[in-house]
DNA sequence: TTTCTATTTTAGGCATGTCTAAAAATTATT
DNA sequence: AATAATTTTTAGACATGCCTAAAATAGAAA
């Protein structure tokens, strides 16, 4: 069994390195997870020694085929507990990522698998975030791809967003920019990449920055 | 903010002693949280610095104004996810105990006022145990009591069942006593207080230690 | 009232998970 | 290649929440 703590670091690494493709830095995961360097090495033994990552001092660590389920688990549980607040308890996309942080430590498999019938076995997260089912398996790749990689006058639909911070969503559902919105792209300025979008006949100017952290579905 | 132990004390303090009538003891704390009584004490001693509850050296605690209304907005946390396992998540009334006694934790208030809207704003749990609502007020007293001070010939519906143990919630499922079965009393037996019932006329023998832990609603 | 017994508290220890400060290893720079 | 800068680890400490064993207290019995 582990600890909040223990999941929080294996959901920390495996958000740090989804693709298993390098090392995960003791730094970076000090960082991520508000904590200090000298803390990390300490639990990165105890995982190890637990057999849930592999970890070469001074190297870095990534996670073992035990520890990637249970980090899995752990997105699945976060990721339906969120469509619950959103789609049932009709909290804004914003304000479920804090509470979803506390429901992804509850222990029952019972739980999560009947949440997920209850919710419809939903395949992405109010953010658009892919859900995988019990078996840790993702939902098949599709065609989304980044607003920043969009073309002039092809119409869209908002499938995600990569960014949580509440402030930020808050400015999208402020100009009407939610998941499934529909939209089309008018300009796109090659200087800075701003683009203009239009929903319904307004007119909105997004920065590449924000284009960069949205996940669209080409409509046309 | 109170650590999942604190909050645990506080429950079995309140539990133990909810009409603050006198003080609760050590030693039944101990037992009641499955720990020993020099972990009772020491904790004992930082609740009652944090003006949760008032102590005295060997004399037993109380809760403060503070401490119970802790306790009981943790009382309506557990009873609304309960109310929730069963019936959004269709679990049985023996299965959900323990994972409320998880969910109860989550910090929250915008959580619990939400979900006891989309419940319905129910004022029992499915046990029959009255939730209190938003302010800890619980549901005006009814003129429910014990199956063991019932009277022949007069028929009553359950409306609750003071024992969580599974074991004991699964025989009453066996025989068709759940929340809401209407039933007649046939027979007193007055040398053991054991009783008979007819449910659908099927007759069925309760002993004493059943009848003591059923709450029923008299209907004629 | 004194003694016995049961309860409760204290003292000291341990595991978890964190920290600071110092040492060691790695990486970058000259 | 040697030195400087950065990253990482170790060492030692602390808070939480639990434990055992021993001492203190309260309540009951003689």
């Amino acid at each position: 069994m582990l600890s909040q703590s223990e999941e929080n670091y294996l959901k920390a690494i495996y958000a740090l390195n989804f693709d298993s493709r390098s090392l995960v830095a003791t730094n970076d995961l000090a960082f991520k997870l508000n904590t200090k360097a000298s803390s990390v090495t300490d639990m990165l033994k105890k995982l190890a020694d637990k057999n849930y990552l592999s970890y070469q001092k001074y190297q870095g660590c990534s996670l073992t085929p035990l520890g990637l389920s249970k980090a899995i688990a752990i997105v699945r549980k976060h990721r339906l507990w969120e469509v619950f607040l959103v789609d049932k308890l009709n909290f804004g996309w914003e304000d479920v990522h804090e509470i979803a942080e506390q429901l992804e430590h509850i222990q029952s498999n019972a739980l999560v698998d009947r949440l997920a019938d209850f919710l419809g076995n939903p395949q992405y997260d109010p953010h658009g975030d892919p859900i995988p089912n019990s078996k840790g398996v993702f939902p098949l790749e599709n065609e989304f791809h980044l607003l920043s990689e969009s073309s002039v006058n092809c119409q869209y639909q908002i499938m995600g967003v990569k960014d949580g911070d509440p402030i930020f969503l808050k400015y999208l559902s402020g100009i009407q920019f939610v998941l499934g919105t529909v939209f089309t792209v008018t300009t796109i300025f090659e200087f800075d990449n701003s683009i203009i979008i239009s929903i319904n006949d307004n007119q909105i100017q997004l920065s590449d920055h924000v284009a960069r952290r949205i996940t669209v579905k080409p409509l046309s």
